[in-house]
DNA sequence: GCGACAG
DNA sequence: ATCTTGTCGC
């Protein structure tokens, strides 16, 4: 893992200057054949605690194949377009526990739809050298037409240029944004989100990594 | 100055 | 994200 992208000095200046690296470096081309193991990551807050979890899923079946889990302590606080340095320490730590290799890790959270192209599955996978996909709840930055039907689909735009999408995954539900993280093409993130969407608002990978450390977070409480 | 603002 | 009661719907 390159560590200059997780500063020790969490001075503003210096998570531009992280943020910066992480857009110079992204990929946004498939270099990968067709997945066959895909993951999700999700953190949950106990005051000063954090958990990350990774569920790892056969991209076909959707068959559980792994979960690990790392356990540790929040050291920067919640920024809006900072996010990476509050939750992602923990994930690279949980992602080191796979004994498996997934094809593509979903994360929840932005991908390059940030305002310095910087969003956490973009640094993540960045990072870890991993392709990333992007799943937030809520728009952080750019605009789109609202999708109406379930299945409906509008580019999500930013600085002119389409940073990733909206797609309407359920009823009575606020479109998800996807958008891709790292070495994923636009087209690609959004093929792939759609095939791991099921009855739920969220794909596949990321509710059960939700699913997945809020039942740890209920053991330790 | 005011409002917006992933998790 | 977290706190937090009841309530509507499958």
């Amino acid at each position: 893992m390159d560590t200059t992208l997780f500063p020790t000095d969490l001075s503003t200046p210096s998570l531009l200057r992280a943020q910066e690296l992480v857009r110079q470096r992204v990929v946004l081309h498939n270099d990968h054949a067709a997945p066959r193991l895909i993951a999700g990551v999700d953190q949950a807050f106990m005051e000063d605690t954090i958990i990350s979890g990774i569920v790892v899923i056969d991209y076909e079946s959707l068959d559980v194949v792994e979960e690990v889990h790392y356990t540790g302590t929040v050291e920067y606080p919640y920024i809006p377009s900072f996010l990476s340095f509050r939750e992602g320490p923990a994930i690279v730590s949980a992602y080191g526990k796979l004994q498996h290799t997934p094809d593509i890790l979903m994360v929840d959270g932005c991908g390059i739809n940030h305002p310095r192209g910087a969003g956490l599955a973009t640094h993540i996978g960045v990072a870890l050298d991993v392709p990333t996909i992007g799943v937030a709840k809520h728009i952080l930055c750019g605009e789109g037409d609202e999708p109406l039907e379930v299945g409906d689909v509008s580019p999500l735009v930013f600085e002119s240029r389409q940073v990733g999408w909206l797609i309407k995954s359920c009823h009575r539900c606020r479109p998800i944004v996807v958008a891709p993280g790292h070495r994923v093409s636009m087209d690609r993130a959004l093929e792939m989100t759609k095939h791991m969407l099921r009855e739920h608002k969220l794909p596949e990978p990321c509710l059960l990594a939700h699913k997945y450390v809020n039942n740890l977070k209920k053991t330790i409480m």
